[in-house]
Formats: structure tokens, C-alpha cells, sequence
DNA sequence: ATAACGTCTGCAAGCGCTTTCAAAATTACA
DNA sequence: TGTAATTTTGAAAGCGCTTGCAGACGTTAT
């Protein structure tokens, strides 16, 4: 058979395709006189070369310029050097960021994140799931999955996870628990000791576990103080802007009485900070707001939104560093810090 | 030698590993009865195939659950089905609302993308084509690179690309120019429009070719009027918020005489809308303020920014096609739907 | 010197799929 | 019914890299 002229980087022709000078292994071994496996445990430093090749084969490298191909890479050594990222929703700037870390936590360590979005939805989320294992990624970070945890269990038979938001116990799952609920409760227990007691909240996406950690702590602060929990002041929300807005306009027109709102997230904080607006109650003048997530622009919001923060750089860094060490059989250890307050000008005491 | 027993999902041994049940061509060849060959084919539908073994073959495929790896189709056929998206910083709302309309584009396509952000920093936007070059993507999207054309030229031969914000013009590039020029005069018209005549302009990233556009667009909309252009009112912005606040605090602060602003972003425009709201100055009583991207969160904000619309998520999927057809030899059909106003409530007529 | 051991290194067999080539099986046509 | 023209198929050669094995070279001990 002769020798085939299709390339990595050949492209249907068309342009001035720049003659693809795509450089292998064999290549360099010839130009450095050894043989190619030599050359392949040299970039791998797979065994014991003599100083005089090792330094031939490093100069036809570098003259050279080549490049291991990583594909070819991962067919040999069956593994494919890339990690699945669910988020629930690219557009929110909290995964956004989350990403960005997790990307470069990952890169560091030489893998690549293919990024998917589940949109809330436990069936998208289940269809993305089987892209990344189609795929072949070697383990799937899951950003607040919705999925139920038996199928989690299962799935992490197939490939390792990290999960956020939530516990799930299994031999090769890391849950990166941040507790909401504890954190829930430092938010609800700050508009308590500034004196509030009538504290409306805006809860998350119905059922999910992470939300419903948010609720807990709203509730479970509420109980520590003995005091009695309100149902009518617990309006639905959807984690988004017009969600926050939209619950915040039915809390007001209900004509329940509250000095004071807890938003399950930020982005619900600002739709709710919206619809006060517009039914003339300031903030924090009328009622004071407290968020949670602390998105950046949450200092920029007007007033700057007081909000429950959790680095979420260190999160995603986490998220990554535990991936690789799964992958690669380490016992990840995860250290987080504690959520604490950012306070800004949302909240004030009530009776000043 | 002796079979290896490695697998593409084996790993590193701890915890029960699901038995890796790894279906192979080979033994979907083997339990339909014919030779692989005529798998790959039948799959591909690349050739035609007798009826009996066709369904033979798709009974084997469906009984053994087989999905074909896709790191080995990569290396056989020289094709990694992958591409590369590099944002500026997926940390951005705006980057996020492209690249899940990017994404589910892509995945249409079957293509899988592998997101970078370079931080507005050319060295950073260097190092990621190369690491994107090296996991031999077929092809990039540069979401407003900063790279200098040169260099996007010379780039374009090793790989198609996809150019938004800018211009560029080579056989394998496609830029997506939405014109910001345009709208970005579109913005500072409806100011004048509105009787303003001392309109602030809070630029982007300096020598940002995009930035450049919105900037020349303010010139001209005054041009176009025969209005005099005021250097002073011109500040520096970084498209964050901490830059528009900061510029606008200089703004105020040099006691330059202003009605109207216009930010090169809605980010920008947010951080100047807190300035303002420092300085007692109400948006819009005091000055009209109108912005650029139209981000989702504007239509949140006290009050809602006017700001120049674009839809992000048709240029995702419009810079995702473009892409594919690209790579695959196809001539790309681009059709941009021109930047509109979204006017809402932090402008007003001068002179009511 | 020679045997007994390491230390390097190259050969060749994969990884799982695609694709060329040529042989085999059909079908068409005289 | 024989032969030419097709259509289907399988064998085998890659894609570019890794790695088990065994031979080639030294070393050191006897």
C-alpha cells in the first residue's frame, strides 16, 4: 500500500494551506539517529537513555519543532486527557467563573475540559453526560448536578466525579460540599441580629439539592432563634434575575409584611431589588436585601448588594486539583475556606 | 505478544471500576459476522452494504450498545472533530452567552469545542492558540482577539478561523464583523437625538480593535452632526465595572460638564451607573447613560440600562456554523441581524 | 579471561478505527 | 449460458505513539 498523504492539520483543499509541516515521532528519531521508541521514552521519561542520544534527540526537537500529538497519544495509552464539565448554565456569571478556574486548574495538570450545559434540566443533563462518555473524558465535574444521586452512584462506576453542591458517598466521588445550609444560616442569622424578623425568602429551582440547602438554612436559622417559620414569606424563585423579580412582585402585591429578603442567589437578588424599586420601597431604606453567591457585580449594584461569599475561584481550583488526583489515583484532599459575609450597603439595621 | 488489557476506561486501580464493558468494531465485526471493515463502512455510510448484513450489523451494534471511540476515529482519519474557542474572559457574561451558543452550534455538528480565555492579553491568547494548536483542533474561534492581524493571517494557514468584532481578510477567514462602528453611532445618535450635546464616552481596552470601533462611532455620530469633539470627555473603561466606575469617578471629579454618557459596554456602564449614584447624581434625572451588548443582567438594573442590542446568541451559532462549514470545505453563509436600541429607562430627553 | 549481571536500545505489536486494493459475489447483457 | 460490468466484501496497511521483550553492550566479580 502507498503511503497515504492525509494529515492532522490537511485540510479540504481549498487556501493556501500552509504545507502542513506536521512533524512525528518517527521523524524526529530519524533525524537523531535512534529509534522511535527511544525518542518516545525520552519525552516521557520512561527509562534510563544515554546522555548522548537523549541530548541528539532533544536537539532534533527543538529543530524540529515537534509537537507530540496528542491524540495519537491518547489511542496508545487509552486515556484521553480531557475532563467533562457539566455547568446548569453557561450564561450565569456564577459557572462562568467557575469554569475559568477550572479550566486553568486543569490545564496545569495537562487536561482539557470539554464544558457542557445542563440547563437545570436532569434530562439535558443526562444527554451531556453521555456526550462526555462518548468522548471518552476520564472524569466529569459536575457543577451542581439535579441528577438523582442513585444515578450519580452509578455513573461513577464508569468515570470518576467531583460533585459541587451537594453530597453524594461513593468510592470515586468527591463531593465538594460547601454547605449551603450553614451558609443560608449566616445570612438569615446576620438579618436576625441586625433585628429583623419578618424575613421574606426567594428560594432556588424547585427540588434541587443545592436550593433546597439554601432553604434549610433559612428555615433552620429561623428555628434556632426560635422563631416561628412563615410560609407565606417563602415565595418560588428560578436562581435567575427574572425569577428574583417576578417572586418579589408576588411577595409584595400578597401583602404580607416583611422588613427584609433573603434571595437564595444573586441573580434572583437582583430581579428582586428591581421589583422593590418599583413598587417605591428602597433599599435598604424599606427593606433590606441580602443575596448569596457574591457574584463580581454585585459590588456595582445599586446599592452594592450585601451577599453570602464563597470564593468560587477556589471552588473551581479545588474541583480541578481533586479531578486530577481522582484520575490519577491520589486520594485528593480538599481543603475549603468558609463562606463569610460580604456586607455592603443592602442591609441595615432595623430600628437604627 | 501477549494482549494488553489496557482500556480506554480502565483506570488507575481503586474502587470498583464498572467491569469497563468497552465494546470494540472488532467485536461488533465479530458477533454480526462480518469483517470490520464492513462495520466501519455501514456506519459511516460510506459505501453501500447488503441489506441482510446492514441489519445484522445495526442488530450487533444495538445489542452490544456500541458507540464508536472517537479518539481513534480522530487519528485514523485525521480529523480530531474538535475546535477551539478563545473569549477574553469566560468570566464575562457577555463570552458566556456566546459560548453556550457556540457550543450547542458545535455539538450540531458534532464538533466538541475546547474554550481558552486570554484575558485580553495577547501573550495569553498566543499561549492558548498554541495549546489549541497542539490538541490539533480543526479549527478557532476568536472571540474579539487582540492579536495583531499579521499574526491572525499567518495563523489562518494552519487552521480556519472565525474572527468576531474585527475584520481581517485572508482565504481561511471569516470575520464576523458586526459593525460596532456602526451601532456604537447608532447609541450616540439616540443621545443626540434626545437633545444631549455633552455626551461622555467611557472606552474599552486600549488599541482594542473592537474597542477602537465603538470609539470611532462616537466620533462619527458627533462628525455626522458637526458637533465639536471633546477630548476631555473621553475616559479610559476596561469593559469591567471597577474600569467604567473608576472612569466615571474621574469623569465627575475633573468637573468636566456632562448630560449624557456612553459606555463602550453595559459592564462599563454598570460600575458608572454606582459612580454616579455616589456623587447624588441621578440616571436618568441628572445624566442619561446608555450602554453596549444589551447583557442580560441590564434589564435588572435601577433602572434598566438602555443599551445597543445585539443578539450574542445569533452570533454564537452564526460563527458555529461558519466554522464548520469552513472546516468542511463548505463556502460559509454569514447573515447578521443589524444592532438595534433596547430603550429603557436610563435615558431621557434633555429638555423634556 | 570468562561468566554473570545490569543498562540501553530497537523491534514489533498493539490502541480502535478508516480506507485502499483486489478478490469474490452478483447482475447485466449478448 | 458465458463473459463483461458492477457491486460487495475482506485483508491488511496505516494514523502516531507506547511498551513488553529480548538482544547488544558494557561492568563487575571470579
Amino acid at each position: 500500500m502507498k503511503p497515504r498523504k492525509r494529515r492532522m492539520t490537511k485540510l479540504p483543499a481549498d487556501g493556501p494551506t500552509d504545507a502542513a509541516p506536521v512533524v512525528t515521532l518517527e521523524m524526529v528519531a530519524r533525524e537523531a539517529g535512534v529509534s522511535s521508541s527511544t525518542v518516545s521514552r525520552i519525552l516521557n521519561g520512561t527509562a534510563r537513555v544515554r546522555d548522548g542520544k537523549a541530548r541528539a534527540v532533544q536537539a532534533a526537537i527543538a529543530k524540529l519543532r515537534f509537537q507530540p500529538n496528542p491524540v495519537a497519544q491518547s489511542l496508545a495509552r487509552g486515556k484521553s486527557m480531557t475532563v467533562g464539565v457539566l455547568t446548569q448554565s453557561l450564561e450565569s456569571p456564577f459557572y462562568a467563573e467557575a469554569l475559568a478556574s477550572i479550566e486553568t486548574g486543569l490545564l496545569r495538570a495537562n487536561y482539557s475540559p470539554f464544558f457542557m450545559s445542563g440547563h437545570w434540566r436532569d434530562e439535558d443533563e443526562r444527554r451531556c453526560v453521555e456526550h462526555l462518555l462518548n468522548r471518552r473524558v476520564e472524569g466529569i465535574i459536575l457543577l451542581t448536578s439535579c441528577l438523582p444521586e442513585r444515578e450519580l452512584v452509578e455513573l461513577s462506576r464508569q468515570v470518576p466525579l467531583i460533585l459541587t453542591g451537594r453530597r453524594v458517598d461513593a468510592p470515586r466521588i468527591v463531593s465538594l460540599d460547601y454547605d449551603s445550609t450553614q451558609s443560608a444560616r449566616l445570612a438569615t442569622e446576620y438579618l436576625l441580629d441586625q433585628g429583623h424578623r419578618q424575613i421574606a425568602f426567594i428560594a432556588g429551582p424547585h427540588d434541587h439539592p443545592d436550593a433546597l440547602q439554601r432553604y434549610n438554612g433559612y428555615k433552620s436559622a429561623l428555628a434556632g432563634r426560635k422563631l416561628p417559620f412563615n410560609a407565606k414569606l417563602v415565595v418560588a424563585g428560578d436562581y435567575y434575575d427574572g425569577g428574583g423579580y417576578a417572586a418579589m412582585t408576588r411577595l409584595i402585591e400578597a401583602g404580607t409584611k416583611f422588613t427584609a429578603v433573603f434571595a437564595a442567589n444573586d441573580q434572583s437578588a437582583y430581579g428582586a431589588m428591581l421589583a422593590l424599586h418599583r413598587h417605591g420601597l428602597g433599599v435598604p431604606r424599606d427593606v433590606s436585601l441580602i443575596g448569596f453567591d457574591d457574584l463580581p457585580g454585585s459590588a456595582f449594584t445599586i446599592p452594592p448588594l450585601t451577599s453570602v461569599h464563597r470564593s468560587i475561584d477556589e471552588i473551581g481550583q479545588c474541583a480541578a486539583l481533586a479531578m486530577v488526583d481522582l484520575i490519577e489515583g491520589r486520594a485528593p484532599l480538599i481543603r475549603l475556606s468558609a463562606a463569610t459575609l460580604a456586607i455592603r450597603e443592602s442591609t441595615r439595621p432595623l430600628h437604627p
